[in-house]
RNA sequence: GUGGAUGUAGCUCAGUCGGUUAGAGUAGUGGUUUGUGGUACCAUUGGUCGGGGGUUCGAAUCCCCUCUUCCACCCCA
């Protein structure tokens, strides 16, 4: 076998029925932003280096997919770091863009550069790929797309809540069960400051987000290695070990860290979250889970996560608030919060769970059997008054033998073959054939699209 | 980036103590049915066994390298 042709690691080529599938999922989450007042922006795939490295964490930046420079990029490289072999230095002397790894910090730095003319507080959303060069999983693709919508500018936590609503909204339209979880950020920087490691944040977050995959000894494991104390360890037990109700987990929390005055506002953002929930109009529940923490660095209030109730896969939805994106791009003073939905993953839930509805695939629904030339041109004209009407209709390109336009029509699911040989012409009729019963029925040509129009 | 598994016709997969022209189902094409699909029957196309190198008289089968996909870690949509 000749070499076949392939497509990089991670990225996938999408064919038709899979094409409906997504518009399907891009359509309704399109329809939900909208109706909540959000505009929708496109960035460049490419963004300056500049711009992407640094806000993902360390980790991120390795995932960064960099694009080589133009022309001859290894003159303009430093000798010593060359021959050094020094790939940290050298990349960004050969490479001054990459590919987007998100759709928050484009948007921020949008933001920051079109300040005068937006019209603040801004809800936009955007529907784009996205790259990172991970590990392909299941589930996990170097190539995918993400649904963000951000409010930006006003910090007001009734924007949290709008968020939960259209995750609610959506998923419900979907057809698929989920669980929202919530949690703050300076929530576990009250947690952190409380028992003496404030400076750790990072590291402890990373270790509790773990807590029920790996259990509680496990993460008590880590953060020993990772350098925190045993006395703060001892006193991050009660806190990791908290159950009950949303209330009395908060209830409980608050007592807690009552020292830290972060820590105190953490809880009185989530309560007033949860206050308006109490209003009953958002149906998917809604959990407070002190052990979510989300590696993003940039968030610093509420972050939330979207789990699929009946299938096994990461989180399908992800989010929270930022109050200095902006900031690094000069800007200082400006808090957004969002949320991504990842398209890729909500497709493979709605696959094994099979909710995409059946009748979705239809494309053409009225196909003219081809016998010729003279035929073709009794046809022609029907065939473009269907159209007309709005009615996807083709015509078979060549007199090809029956047998094969008709296994065409049947595999492509047409619902109507139209038939209009020498006989049915002598006579200005049609014949149509419903493929669905296999019964056929002739009528006069020029009553064709009102009968396809009432089927 | 670390560790483990995988790769045989378009698709799903058989085929290991290494031995002559590598099999099946399905799809494709032609026919039974000169204007009728989705069912049936018959015939037929298609593979240098992911790629490269090595061991051997001889390799899909053993060894090394590389790529793909998958799983765990890391991280995440």
């Amino acid at each position: 076998m000749a070499q076949k042709p392939s497509i990089p690691k991670g990225t996938r080529d999408f064919s038709p029925i899979e094409m409906t599938r997504r518009n399907y999922i891009f359509d309704t989450v399109k329809s939900v932003f909208k109706l909540y007042g959000f505009e929708q922006i496109e960035t460049p795939a490419m963004e300056n280096l500049s711009t992407l490295t640094g806000k993902y964490g360390e980790e991120g930046d390795k995932l960064l997919f960099k694009i080589l420079n133009s022309g001859d990029f290894l003159a303009k490289a430093n000798e010593l770091d060359l021959s050094a072999r020094n790939s940290q230095k050298t990349t960004f002397q050969i490479s001054e863009k990459g590919l987007r790894y998100d759709l928050t910090v484009p948007f921020a730095r949008f933001v920051v550069q079109y300040q005068s003319e937006i019209n603040f507080p801004f809800r936009r959303y955007q529907i784009q790929p996205v790259w990172r060069a991970d590990r392909p999983q299941k589930g996990r693709y170097r190539e995918f797309y993400q649904c963000d919508v951000d409010i930006i500018g006003s910090d007001s936590l009734l924007n949290e809540y709008e968020l939960i609503q259209i995750v609610d909204k959506i998923f419900s339209k979907l057809g698929i069960g989920v669980t929202i979880k919530i949690n703050n950020r300076k929530l576990l920087a009250g947690i952190a400051e409380t028992i003496g490691e404030a400076d750790r944040i990072i590291d402890i977050t990373v270790a509790i987000d773990k807590l029920d995959k790996i259990g509680l000894e496990k993460v008590n494991e880590e953060l020993l290695q990772k350098g925190v104390s045993m006395v703060a360890i001892e006193k991050l037990q009660p806190i990791l070990l908290l159950s009950g109700s949303n209330d009395e987990k908060l209830n409980k929390i608050e007592k807690v860290i009552q020292a830290s005055e972060t820590g105190k506002k953490g809880v009185e953002e989530i309560r007033t979250i949860f206050g308006y929930l109490k209003s009953g109009l958002v149906s998917t529940s809604v959990e407070l889970d002190l052990t979510l923490a989300r590696g993003l660095n940039y968030y610093t209030g509420a972050i939330f996560e979207v789990k699929a109730n009946d299938v096994q896969i990461g989180s399908i939805t992800g989010g929270g608030r930022y109050d200095d994106l902006t900031g690094i791009f000069g800007l200082p003073d400006i808090s957004g919060v969002g949320i991504s939905f990842g398209a890729d993953r909500i497709y493979d839930v709605m696959e094994q769970l099979n909710l995409f509805p059946n009748d979705q695939t239809i494309s053409t629904k009225v196909l003219f059997v081809n016998f010729g030339k003279a035929e073709e041109s009794y046809c022609l004209p029907l065939l473009e008054k269907l159209r007309e009407s709005g009615i996807p209709s083709e015509i078979f390109p060549s007199d090809d033998k029956m047998k094969k336009q008709m296994n065409y029509a049947n595999k492509k699911g047409v619902k109507y073959v139209v038939l209009a040989g020498e006989s049915e012409i002598s006579e200005g009729v049609v014949t149509v054939k419903n493929m669905v019963s296999g019964d056929q029925i002739k009528l006069k040509a020029n009553l064709l699209t009102e009968y396809i129009q009432k089927g």
